[in-house]
DNA sequence: ACGACTCATAAGTTTGTGCTTATGTGTTAC
DNA sequence: GTAACACATAAGCACAAACTTATGAGTCGT
């Protein structure tokens, strides 16, 4: 899964909502749907977007499906945010700041 | 500027690209077309996505555009993850173990 | 003043994304 | 066994996104 897989699915509003609210919770499809004016095909057309980028599982339980959040799955994007940050100006300023004081 | 449009503008690769080599020094538009198979107005359209997303900012020099990443751009995106992690089944399970030696 | 240069904007095209309706697959209840 | 249910998949459509070429708006060198 690409940096820019992981972006692309959380660019979508309705598949971060789904993503927090079963950040607290474990939940079906259908329970999902609650306050989404949106129609089942589609809820579960961005279940299996999120699922194929590896940000949530699924179980099955007879005719339902419970679905939760994968805890590693936005590894990849804190390990973009944390590479990008190390080559921050802000970085490299505190650094220049710190060389000038041991400097004198 | 909403965490969709920040997720949206990232999830391009030459955008996301540029804005690294931005992180390491300031540069124009042509100095950052090398190595990118890209016309000169798409990385114009580029830097005027990822100026409209706060990302970067522009400082005009002659006839030259000087481009730098604006350290707080990527502000809203590490707010969303600390805001989504704050509500994950990790923690919730890390304090529902600390709860239970509490009532030991 | 004019040609070369840097960058932005306009217009048009292609591809991708998200939605819908319709239908398929498997499960439970009676 | 059959009807209702939960969910997935297929097909088609509308809109958005990213590219292209063409051109516009400023700036520099001579």
């Amino acid at each position: 899964m690409s940096d820019t897989d992981i972006f692309k699915v959380l660019a979508d509003p309705t598949r971060r909502a789904v993503l927090e609210r079963l950040a607290s919770a474990e939940m079906t499809a259908t329970a999902l749907r609650e306050g989404f004016a949106i129609s089942q095909p589609a809820m579960s057309q961005h279940l299996a977007v999120l699922r194929g980028a590896g940000l949530i599982s699924e179980r099955r339980d007879g005719r339902f499906v419970n679905y939760k959040v994968e805890s590693q799955g936005l590894a990849p994007l804190r390990q973009w945010l944390a590479r990008y940050e190390a080559f921050w100006p802000a970085r490299i300023d505190a650094l220049k700041d710190l060389l000038k004081e041991m400097d004198q």
